[in-house]
DNA sequence: CAGTATCCTATCGGATACTG
DNA sequence: CAGTATCCGATAGGATACTG
């Protein structure tokens, strides 16, 4: 077993490919994505119908790179009409968790947001 | 105590304002600030150093943005040359600390999504 | 130091039309 | 159904210069 050079992976250098992996997860499209996958999987018309206002190339561009990094697991059946679900693998369970964690934040804690605003508008 | 209407907080709906307070909360420069922060109180100027690849303009409209939304706290010090400084919120060292979960993970996890990346090359 | 203002380009992302 | 291709406008975001 080699012993492996071990980088220190750091968001806050613009070089760093972390920052890249980072920006795919909370991109507005792709945290929508993940967070859904994790209750189940879903067919293509299925999160597009879920996810409001997202079109076919920005559904179909995120699931493409959330594929290349290997979070997202794509399943096409031979059939026709065509069928292809979506579901998380293992590595995209494990950050889809994390994305849900800071979504539910969002949601429970919106109207303390809300009223900030007002308050200082 | 007045009984609220209480209305369900939905990030699939485009409609719903917590889609745009995630939004926030994930850019690209707004996720790097509130994490960098939960360590310590810091300048502007120490921001934009820490941060790599960040210009002025993006610091201070991410810093305004997430002001505006309270998670973050100006302080401003009548002394010249000028010297403010940023810190968090409770409310923003709440999300922060999501979004701080998330980052550490990514950062853990790099070698795994790069070596998928060319697995499928 | 801590910004603002202006300009300009690249990328994001929607609408529409088409294909296997 | 599950996409792809093309066009195009909106916005993100960098560079530079300037101000209190």
């Amino acid at each position: 077993m080699a012993k492996n050079k071990r980088l220190t992976a750091d968001v806050y250098s613009s070089k760093c490919p972390s920052r890249e992996v980072l920006n795919h997860v909370t991109s507005t499209w792709g945290s929508l994505v993940l967070v859904l996958l994790l209750e189940q999987t879903y067919r293509f018309s299925e999160l597009r119908n879920r996810i409001g206002g997202i079109s076919e190339k920005m559904l179909a561009q995120t699931l493409q790179l959330l594929e290349k990094d290997g979070f997202i697991a794509r399943k096409v059946y031979p059939v026709i009409p065509p069928k292809v679900e979506y579901s998380l693998t293992p590595l995209g369970k494990d950050v889809a968790e994390k994305v849900s964690a800071l979504k539910l934040w969002v949601e429970a804690n919106l109207t303390k947001v809300i009223s900030h605003r007002s308050k200082n508008a």
